[in-house]
DNA sequence: CCTTGACCTTCCCCTAACTGGAACCCCCAT
DNA sequence: ATGGGGGTTCCAGTTAGGGGAAGGTCAAGG
């Protein structure tokens, strides 16, 4: 398969795939006319990163469950434990968003958003007030 | 002021103040010694900055912003759409996030975490199965 | 007067994970 | 032979700074 192909079946972008290329994730032979040419062993390693991926690991992570993945041997500790460091990330993530909705929401439903000047978001971006009342 | 005093009183570090002058979101003062003098309006601007950045905003909505602060005519309309805008982003973000999660814990539930190579978050990753069962 | 240490300056490279684009090659159909 | 749609490499840019080198400045102490 050419790297079109590979990419359209994976999901992923050529430019992703030449990449992961790059950073030795993959090793796909070339043919005589230097195009790369990947078998499905290729394929299914490109998808393997693509869900990977979608479900927030980084690049090394990647790479580690890769190696997991194709060691016969590992302990399925392993692999738990990376993604529970991994999930522990998220959560940290998820509650420092949550508490930015939490304080813009209510920075949102104090202004009138009308072609006034007055702002009490602007107030408490600059430190001069609480939401509810004027400086 | 030197930068190490308002890097005290703003919470950012030096490098981090410097590079907003960079990229012209403050324009302190020189003294004669090439040192860079703040004045309290620029420390001011940081602290505005520094919580933007909390909650946030990128730096260029953080430009727009101190654009809208400094803007005695501003609509309050704009401030609240800018904010919304972020807000929405946000949002989804957070929710990306937590379908990693559940489908995270999902798959951490599913491991045994021991010495055995069997693991269903492999299989997951390399689309072979779903989580309740071996291959 | 000299030194020492803390502070300041600019400059350049590095990060993560790609994306866009330029310049160029290859293959097939017309 | 030519046009279009593949492919190749390499370079630069993205966010928001961080790390560190090489060097100037200032105040205190010996």
């Amino acid at each position: 398969m050419n790297i079109g192909d590979v990419a359209e079946r994976s999901g992923l972008p050529a430019k992703t795939i030449r990449y992961y290329e790059d950073i030795g994730l993959i090793r796909p032979h070339r043919s005589a006319n230097g195009y790369r040419c990947f078998a499905e062993t290729d394929l299914h390693k490109l998808a393997f990163l693509a869900r990977a991926r979608a479900l927030g690991f980084t690049i090394e992570d990647c790479r580690t469950l890769l190696g997991l993945y194709e060691d016969e041997t590992r302990a399925s500790a392993d692999v738990k434990q990376l993604v529970q460091e991994h999930l522990s990330i998220i959560e940290t993530k998820i509650t420092d968003l949550q508490a930015m909705r939490d304080t813009l929401t209510e920075l949102v439903q104090c202004c009138a958003g009308d072609n006034r000047p007055d702002c009490p978001i602007l107030r408490d971006l600059a430190g001069e007030s609480d939401c509810t009342q004027g400086a």
